[in-house]
DNA sequence: CTAGGGTTAG
């Protein structure tokens, strides 16, 4: 039996309004129903309550309602936002006469829901039955050829949306240029962009965010500020965007002038925004701003949660990311396949195996498979922690081909604990695969050398030169008012270079006093000894700090970003430049911070 | 009535 729907309610009211001696009074109750049903699903669908949208569809199945195009329609959208795209089609084909509308709304469901392939395939089946696509229809089926990276078929859309005069329309226009963006033709995407007749919010921020995703982001930025001059509405998917670009340069003091204008323009409140603003102040090293802007935000989603985790692992507040994991757990925030990874990715940074396989098997209780980034980040943390032995039993237990990661992770791990046996295995593997990328030659490489299989190395050697790729060259930068200053080791191209080595001088000799030893092994061979020793001293971040030391003010913390990782001796010599100055110097490399403060690192020197 | 962007990892 049905429950009693509020709209009977509603129905008895209105039926009393109505002469009883009204020969259309049958009538008028008949389409009073159904428009009460029909805002009824729409009220549904907007706050997406299932069990209730059932037994409204129950209701019209009784009534015959679905007849009706209306209802069907909302029926299918229903089902769309409540993420049971089979429901939906199942409602549409039940539907007998099927207008540009309903196609419409299967496509859009079926583009919404992630399945791209199906909205494209019910796009060819309207087209068969001789349906023309309309300004509904071309956004939904763009987004879908997007989505897949479907340019060929992407380029028809947007072919025939040209010759049926479509194309002046600011959806279909911003959905081509989303589409064009998606497929990484962004010269494409710009042209169509600079042809619209009337561009929106959504046509800026599609292309600004095309920019991003390419890694443009000087284009990015620039199209940014033109949107601000010409006074055109950004709004929090901009923003979200271009803070996004602040943070892969880590541009903070950019950064943080976008931020101002969010609170200004009161888009600060938005988590997406709220994401991307803990992700750049993590990646430029202000983890308190990222628990700042973490805190003052009540809204949190799973990607700002993530965001977060992925902060403190990168700053090394273990704690701390063990702490959210929790505070998730009681709120049942249910975490994805990147939570697990944040947290593992924490794991691994400070060498906690245990904790690393709790979480490991804590994924299957959340019905999260663990996928081969998982399984490279277990191996990872195992083989850091130098139990090589159980990184591979990870491997061999691994339900799918192991990828270059994994075995890339173990070859880390090889090289830390220097087991050359098992270097060359899992180097043996990855030629096995084929393709390799250009970070895994050296790798290789030095595998087979310290085996001493000099031609499978000379091999690697000759694959790394072959394409063209040149060993990346070591950079350090700090930023400072609006610019960023960047050093190469040994570099004397600087303004200031000779204060930068004055300082330097005087720092190494207060250095030594205070007990510090160069360690020349982290030097290549090639060089002889007093070389060496000079090399060392002149590492692309000692001069970004020294530059620091001198422009800084006392109390203001050197934040250096680096490329490459830091190597042994900088690390130790950094400890002793924070002692000596009674500075707070951060820096990040690769693929964490250090936090050197008082002569002691925030990586209790595991990293 | 139906339509177009995204946040987070390496």
């Amino acid at each position: 039996m049905l429950h009693p729907l509020p709209l009977r309610t509603t129905h008895r009211q209105t039926q009393l309004q109505i002469p009883l001696n009204n020969p259309l009074s049958n009538q008028f109750n008949f389409e009073q129903n159904y428009r009460n049903i029909s805002n009824l699903l729409l009220s549904l669908t907007r706050s997406r309550t299932l069990p209730k949208g059932l037994q409204v569809h129950a209701h019209i199945i009784k009534t015959g309602f679905q007849a009706i195009p209306l209802i069907s329609h909302h029926l299918i959208n229903f089902y769309s936002k409540t993420q049971l795209p089979l429901d939906s089609q199942r409602v549409f084909e039940e539907t007998q006469v099927k207008s540009s509308t309903t196609w419409s709304s299967v496509i859009s469901c079926f583009a919404q829901n992630e399945l791209p392939c199906v909205a494209i395939e019910f796009f060819h089946r309207m087209l068969g039955f001789g349906v023309r696509p309309d300004d509904h229809i071309f956004p939904s089926s763009l987004k879908a050829s997007g989505m897949l990276s479907w340019r060929e078929f992407g380029r028809s859309v947007h072919c025939l949306a040209l010759k049926t005069g479509f194309d002046g329309d600011v959806f279909v226009g911003s959905s081509v240029v989303d589409m064009y963006a998606k497929c990484g033709q962004i010269r494409d995407a710009r042209t169509v962009f600079d042809r619209m007749p009337v561009r929106n919010v959504v046509s800026w921020g599609g292309m600004i965010c095309g920019y991003t995703q390419l890694g443009e982001d000087e284009e990015a930025l620039r199209l940014f500020k033109e949107a601000l001059w010409e006074g055109l509405d950004v709004n929090d998917f901009t923003f979200s965007s271009v803070i996004r670009v602040c943070g892969n340069s880590t541009l903070l003091e950019l950064g943080k002038q976008i931020h101002g204008l969010c609170l200004k323009t009161s888009y600060d409140s938005s988590s997406f925004v709220g994401s991307s603003l803990v992700s750049l102040y993590s990646k430029c090293g202000v983890i308190e701003g990222a628990y700042q802007v973490f805190e003052e935000i009540p809204k949190r989603n799973l990607g700002m949660w993530n965001a977060m985790l992925i902060a403190c692992a990168q700053h090394a507040h273990i704690e701390k990311a063990f702490d959210l994991f929790k505070q998730m757990e009681s709120m049942f925030m249910k975490p994805n396949f990147i939570t697990f990874l944040c947290v593992l990715y924490a794991c691994s940074h400070a060498g906690l195996v245990e904790e690393g396989k709790h979480y490991f098997e804590l994924m299957k209780e959340y019905g999260i498979e663990p996928g081969d980034q998982h399984y490279a980040s277990m191996v990872d943390l195992l083989g850091r922690a130098g139990r090589l032995q159980d990184a591979v039993s990870i491997i061999n237990g691994m339900p799918m081909k192991p990828t270059e990661s994994v075995w890339g992770a173990l070859l880390t791990g090889c090289r830390i604990h220097k087991n050359t046996e098992l270097a060359v295995y899992a180097a043996d593997r990855v030629f096995e695969l084929g393709q390799v990328s250009s970070g895994m030659h050296v790798l290789l490489a030095n595998a087979y050398a310290a085996a001493g299989r000099y031609e499978d190395a000379a091999k690697a050697r000759k694959m790394l030169r072959d394409r063209g790729v040149k060993k990346e060259t070591g950079l350090s930068w700090v930023e400072q008012g609006n610019c960023v200053h960047t050093f190469a080791a040994g570099d004397r191209r600087h303004p200031i270079s000779g204060e930068i080595y004055l300082k330097l001088k005087e720092l190494g000799g207060e250095m030594e006093r205070a007990g510090y030893v160069a360690d020349t092994s982290f030097v290549l061979r090639e060089v002889g000894s007093d070389e060496k020793n000079q090399a060392i001293r002149y590492h692309s971040e000692r001069l970004a700090i020294a530059f620091g030391l001198i422009t800084f003010p006392p109390e203001r913390p050197i934040r250096v970003m680096k490329n490459l990782r830091v190597c042994g001796d900088c690390h130790t010599a950094i400890k002793f430049m924070s002692k000596c100055s009674g500075r707070v110097i951060i820096v990040r490399d690769n693929n964490r911070f250090h936090q050197f403060e008082d002569g002691k690192c925030s990586c209790g020197d595991y990293w």
